[in-house]
DNA sequence: CGCTTTTTTGACCGGTTTCAACACGGGTGG
DNA sequence: CCACCCGTGTTGAAACCGGTCAAAAAAGCG
């Protein structure tokens, strides 16, 4: 689609850049200044209710796209959830790109439209499913990342996986619009199930699933699928 | 920003279409062929959930806009919910004048973005408020529409207005994901309230609201707010 | 080791759902 | 014209789920 001259201007102008677990990265209604991509990490997307909660409508992991081209100002907040690794690209590199490509520019808004029709999607199945079935779905959107990094390791879902949580319960609880007594109470009754297990000693938020299918079931049908909630920006 | 022979264009390729109360627009998944206007009438947009119920994710009434133009497929359906009257702009139509009007197409997304965010929002809203709460604030919508229709009226709001429910009992639970008997019981506590009226004998979907401003007081602050949920496509 | 924060667990309450029965109106066909 | 039926809407009683309040347990941190 890009020339090599073209790609090589894109690379120039973008940097590398971190963040601390719980640094702030752009704020709702910031002007939009750079179009980021995860290269490690998780990064939360936030709003906060007229209630004054906080809840997050987003999550991006490594090789999300969080394109800010086209917005005259954010519509949420962006906060790093783990320890991050972005690559930035300055908006104005990236809108002197589609003065040259323009057909760059339709793609660019597929793009854009699909992300905030998986976040849709992601609300639609939130919306009168029950506690349980939304933890284990969150947990399953979790484990199939892991699966899909490892995909060399021919695991078909049936061999146990093992991850860290990149957020809290507080946050879990806005992410899925539970309290947080609800999502400990949850992840009990899975443990107690067995459909995960909780090493608990020394690290709360160190989960392994023995069959990732069998968590799969826990939830709606296609709860995790398509690539998951996440993405919107 | 179109000169007056592509408007002329336009209006030369667009096609006054009617259909009755039920009648399918267009199916999840098709190709869009068209971009409407509402005209007249009440148009519902629904998604069919993985456990099969219809959910309606949106509402159009008159001078909404349903832009089909940048999807490769639509992601909902689309149905009369009453009697209703639209325009339709084929796409290749539209697309002609894109190329003419390059500029054009930034403002069109950009309106498509915003839909998307004002059911983003009503979503958000949702999410959380109680059944009377979303109940009155749905009510609240719509006599909201009939007040700006005959802005000419005067109506501040302080004097009653009429009109009839576009839905059934069935499809504003559908839309507020609550029950019907829930649905229905939340209105007969209005009408204890006498926050509406229900003149009940002859048909259940006639409404009156005494007092606009009083009804909006019972819903969560910006419920009914800006532009409402709808319009999404 | 104390302190705070996070997480877990328990008891209780309230709103919604669920299940079930009933009312109302509009058809159809005798 | 009436009996019957069916779809829609209403109402009631019980069960359930999740929220709230409260307190204990565990983990992080000086």
């Amino acid at each position: 689609m890009l020339t090599d001259e073209q790609l090589r201007k894109l690379e120039a102008a973008s940097r590398r850049r971190t963040f601390n677990a719980g640094e702030l990265i752009f704020k709702e209604g910031d002007k939009p200044a750079h179009t980021f991509a995860v290269i490690s990490g998780a990064l939360k997307l936030t709003k906060i209710h007229p209630d004054g909660e906080e809840h997050i409508i987003g999550l991006m992991f490594a090789d999300d796209l969080l394109c800010g081209t086209f917005k005259p100002r954010h519509t949420c907040s962006a906060e790093a959830a783990t320890d991050l690794e972005l690559c930035a690209i300055p908006v104005e590199a990236l809108s002197g790109l589609l003065d040259e490509a323009p057909q760059l520019e339709r793609v660019l808004f597929q793009a854009a439209l699909s992300e905030h029709e998986a976040y849709n999607d992601w609300m639609l199945l939130l919306r009168g499913c029950t506690a349980y079935q939304r933890v284990a779905g969150f947990l399953g959107l979790l484990a199939k990342r892991v699966l899909l990094k490892a995909a060399g390791a021919q695991n078909d879902g049936s061999v146990p996986v093992q991850f860290t949580l990149p957020l809290s319960r507080a946050e879990i609880a806005g992410f899925l619009d539970i309290t947080i007594e609800t999502v400990s109470r949850q992840l009990t009754l899975m443990k107690k199930k067995s459909v995960i297990e909780l090493p608990s000693s020394r690290d709360s938020r160190e989960v392994i699933v023995p069959d990732v299918w069998r968590l799969g079931a826990q939830a709606v049908s296609g709860f995790s699928g398509s690539g998951g909630p996440a993405m919107l920006q």
